[in-house]
DNA sequence: ATGATTTCTTTACCTATGTAAATGGAATTC
DNA sequence: GAATTCCATTTACATAGGTAAAGAAATCAT
């Protein structure tokens, strides 16, 4: 298993003072499984290294009806990003899906390290550039594919995600119905 | 019009010196409407900031059906962004819709100038932070708002752009079929 | 100015999917 | 261990939207 400093230090290289300087800046923390990490409606302020766990993002519409963006698992970067980038509310939730380990730091102090450590921003480069990309093949999946091929994604890029977490999540997160995701199911199991 | 040195130093001071390192990197060329910048099925080496003109990004699939990604408007950067980062094969076409005045650039050059111009890499950092964010935004939009709300926020966010376009590019932008966008249309004429 | 081509709208028909409800099994709680 | 809650599947019915075709309007080329 990765862990925080692999992590990060496989994105460029970074000095060891100011490894330590960032690394400082994070607190570990424990989610038990259904707390949130951030939750809709006000601005996000943290960012958070997921070390251990499952957690899915999703977003509410003026239904109350929930669309599972992302499942993160561990090892990667958690946080209302587009609301540190804007400094705007944030619009995600970010909930547990198992019980997880984090570390937690405050968005602004790892700006103001940038002044002092290129290296770190240059990571932060290079991990805004590896989120862009994510995004992008999701909005290809989205558009291009249709359930049953984003389905079968699904399970490419998340093995063993599905026997840990309800089938419900799965469809929200295909934008489908608990219904369709049935269906598309019972007609993979009859070939 | 903003032009390309307003819109760059507008995301970060820039040093007077790294502009023009950075600007001399940019070659004038310029496009017919039906031209295309880019084409799927190569590696993407070039990066552009368009300085007149409207383009618009888009995939095909295997049946050879369009899909418009992004109507993209002067002044902004346009090019294979996800295959200049992971130096992999672009899948996104580009197309001018209009007779287009660009700046290009090979991305490599760019990279190597972040090593002597710190401030040039910031502004690219900041960039891809704006990037992944209207992606987010064109996720949400995509997967929480019907065709009519898309359709509506369309206008909004590309006023007079109708106009200029045909409106089966609008319909594809959207994701749904011409005859749809039409009834849509109707709908909203008989409010 | 005219003919050819492209674009847009409309209609009919069909399919995919959502919703509601029912049922059964698994997991959780007491 | 029993009761309760949650999850998954299935079915019936309704709706949204795609496709194909036809016709009119707009645009383009000569």
């Amino acid at each position: 298993m990765t862990d925080f400093k692999s992590f990060f230090t496989h994105l460029c290289p970074i000095e060891e003072d100011n490894w330590r300087a960032f690394e400082k800046l994070f607190k570990p923390m424990q989610l038990k499984k259904g707390e949130y990490f951030i939750e809709a409606g006000e601005q996000a302020r943290d960012i958070a290294f997921l070390e251990e766990g499952i957690i899915r993002a999703f977003y509410r519409n003026e239904k109350a009806q929930e669309y599972n963006k992302h499942f993160f698992l561990n090892p990667c970067f958690i946080g209302g990003y587009s609301s540190l980038i804007t400094k705007q509310t944030n619009y995600i939730n970010q909930e547990a899906l198992s019980d997880c380990r984090l570390l937690v730091a405050n968005y602004a102090e790892i700006l103001q390290l940038y002044e002092k450590a290129p290296d770190i921003e240059r990571g932060a480069r290079i991990l805004a550039e590896k989120f862009f990309v994510q995004k992008e093949q999701r909005e290809v999946e989205i558009v291009l594919l249709d359930a049953e091929e984003r389905y079968l994604k699904f399970q490419k890029e998340f093995p063993q995600l599905e026997q840990n977490i309800a089938q419900y999540h799965i469809a929200s997160y295909l934008g489908i119905s608990p219904t369709q995701l049935s269906r598309i199911r019972r007609k993979l199991a009859g070939k």
